[in-house]
DNA sequence: CCTTGACCTTCCCATGATTGGAACCTTCAT
DNA sequence: ATGAAGGTTCCAATCATGGGAAGGTCAAGG
């Protein structure tokens, strides 16, 4: 199987496999005598594994670290769980975050009337002169880098 | 007021402010005859509008936007309100799917033992050998990039 | 046999917001 | 005058991903 055809099998583009295997997620593909990439079964379990982690959202390091046990046919499931419920966890955080941010400007969007009129309680808080007992935007919430959307 | 103090009256960092500068979100600050960056109160005034806008989660591009309108006494409370609701959708739809994440891992995470033994379903889950009628994690969802939490 | 198109290879670049650091200059207080 | 603190510019790295160039390989068909 050359990459592309691990790539329409596993989900994962071409260029992200071969950037899996640069950063050591993967072993080396084996090579064919034209230094195509050549995957095996094996490879295209771990491929659709590591596909199905990142729609859980854990990045490339815990990825490695689940492969890892993965792979330890020994490994108690403990450790497995508390990288998952570690995740769960940065999850939860950044939900609460962008949920936060995203009520305080539900209303103050509620708030404003647009029209035509200048007049915009968004622009207030975000300038400091709104309506100071308010929520307002002074919060030092922000969300946090995590990874990107399937195509 | 140098950048120093400048970053410390609004909270946006030394590299932050020039970064904003240099991207054209703010003008170009005066300078003093040694060519450090001397800001006024207008300056200070907008470095503070970033910071909040920042902090409800808008990017660089939507902050532009908000400026833009903010400085213009004349706009119409409708395309402010509109950016708003705008990045409103975006945050839910996020929200969404981390939720989505966080659920499923969290379901998985239910079902794990976590003790020393192998058997591991959030493992079986991730190799596609666990349990068909579940959720699993073969959903297209990601999380999606977004920015930084504050300091 | 040779061409064509589809595929592969490596390498470099860009994204977004942010931080870190090097090399160098200025200001201020001792 | 000397040193600390802080300013300046420029370059690099982060993270996961995609785009593209330049060049090698392969299979089908004329």
């Amino acid at each position: 199987m050359n990459i592309g055809q691990a790539s329409r099998a596993t989900g994962v583009s071409t260029k992200m496999i071969r950037y899996y295997e640069s950063v050591g997620l993967i072993r080396p593909a084996d090579r064919t005598d034209s230094n195509y990439r050549d995957f095996g079964d094996r490879d295209i379990n771990e491929l659709q594994f590591i596909r199905r982690a990142r729609n859980l959202g854990f990045s490339v390091g815990e990825i490695g670290q689940l492969l890892a046990l993965w792979r330890d046919r020994g490994r108690p499931s403990r450790e497995v769980k508390a990288v998952a419920e570690k995740h769960v966890a940065d999850l939860d955080a950044r939900i609460a975050e962008m949920k936060s941010m995203a009520d305080t400007l539900r209303h103050l969007a509620h708030c404003c009337a647009g029209d035509e009129r200048p007049d915009c309680p968004i622009l207030s808080d975000l300038s400091g002169t709104g309506t100071p007992g308010r929520q307002g935007a002074d919060t030092n919430l922000r969300p946090r880098t995590t990874a990107a959307i399937d195509r």
